[in-house]
DNA sequence: CTCCGACAAATTGCATGCAATAAATAACAA
DNA sequence: TTGTTATTTATTGCATGCAATTTGTCGGAG
């Protein structure tokens, strides 16, 4: 439940080595299905295979790898089916994050998520890609925290995260920043008026719309991991 | 995301020890806040401290238990606040699954769960508890199920874990069992007939109304576990 | 030619030993 | 007496070795 939130430093090679593998494994370097052998990711890491141990239960926990008792660990790779129901739940997810932040948002918060999304209109008029999905990220991170609820902010963290590879060209899409921009303007409104059902319900259709815009571009370039 | 969660038999030394522990912390055999020591938990169950390891790691995964770097794991003590958050969230999610539920169960489905109601209407009328808890638990494992995303469940069913231990006697209240029955008859209608708003409503709601029983109890029997 | 069984190789699970670090205590100075 | 520091101790993190189990291959029988 825990990936980490204030994990003190993750000093232990443990830690290190979940986090290194997972990168590779978000960054295409480790193809989903590859079997993650201990010993040789112990020899690549120069480390023992006790610390590799560790780091893939710990992936295991959150779904990124799937490991079996006596089978070895792999690289889950996600099917089509399995990556509609993770879109579901974000969905879901994050449209209670966005009903519980229509309710709980301080006025502080409230007026940080309103600025943030008027910067967020102006970069998307002027069609500038990259730094509308960072502002993007910080927009949906916004939404958790305005939630005031630790466990629900940390699952959708743990989705995001999850479905981090398959978004990643998810502005490419022509005209999908201004569309993108209009579907968080539903929900801003409803957050800053603390209507709970149309926050939950403008998110939910956002995230859809997300879903849509991933499920063209895959038809285009099937997701072989090397995103 | 995986497909089994009762994974292959636990034939593993650290699955089987990662059950004991968890028992014994639900049970209370273990007090939050409890050390919980490598060496002494490898002695007490006859095996060495490397599957204890494994086994802790995996139920900090879990937030059952709290583990810091290098200072040793304890059972994680639930502060008054957090197990409000953790209410919440449970509500939440449970009214989310009731949403879906409403949407994407099955015919099958649905006459399993009318089925199961009326059985609890009667258990209810004769005010047989354990026999109510028991079928309590079916009835929202089957609200679960029945919004047929395995990652969604997933949530569910690690969050419903975690709040197990304070819902023991959430039905000891007088006439908790009819007014619990009634709760749930407001959710099994609204999903009968496919009404995703309200059930999502009523699933909140009923949610709501077993973590006030359990406040009144808790104010009756304090857990000293606040902090 | 196919299928079944035994054997061999590889890989994981577990035990144990050692090193590193954090908590606890003792010693010393102000 | 109290505050600070050094030492001691206990516990975790890591490395390595061995045992158990799975998988792939080879041989033989049908």
């Amino acid at each position: 439940m825990r990936p980490e939130m204030t994990d003190t430093k993750g000093i232990t090679r443990a830690e290190r080595l979940a986090g290194e593998i997972a990168d590779a494994i978000l960054a295409g370097d480790l193809a989903p299905g590859s079997r993650l052998d201990e010993a040789g990711l112990a020899a690549r890491y120069g480390v023992s295979r006790t610390p590799v141990r560790e780091a893939l239960r710990q992936l295991a926990a959150t779904g990124l790898i799937d490991a079996k008792p006596r089978r070895g660990a792999s690289v889950s790779h996600v099917t089509s089916r399995q990556l509609e129901t993770l879109f579901v739940a974000m969905g879901e997810i994050e449209a209670t994050c966005a009903r519980l932040a229509a309710i709980s948002m301080t006025p502080i918060e409230r007026r940080r998520l309103e600025a943030l999304h008027e910067r967020m209109g102006e970069t998307a008029a002027r069609n500038e890609e990259a730094v509308y999905a960072e502002a993007n990220v910080a927009f949906h991170t916004m939404i958790y925290a305005g939630a005031n609820n630790a466990v629900i902010s940390d699952i959708a963290t743990g989705l995001r995260r999850r479905l981090s590879p398959f978004r990643r060209a998810q502005f490419r899409a022509p005209g999908r920043l201004t569309l993108s921009h209009g579907e968080h303007d539903a929900v801003v409104k409803a957050v800053l008026r603390g209507d709970a059902a149309t926050a939950h319900a403008a998110m939910l259709r956002h995230v859809s719309l997300v879903e849509d815009a991933f499920e063209q571009l895959a038809q285009v370039a099937p997701h072989r991991a090397g995103g």
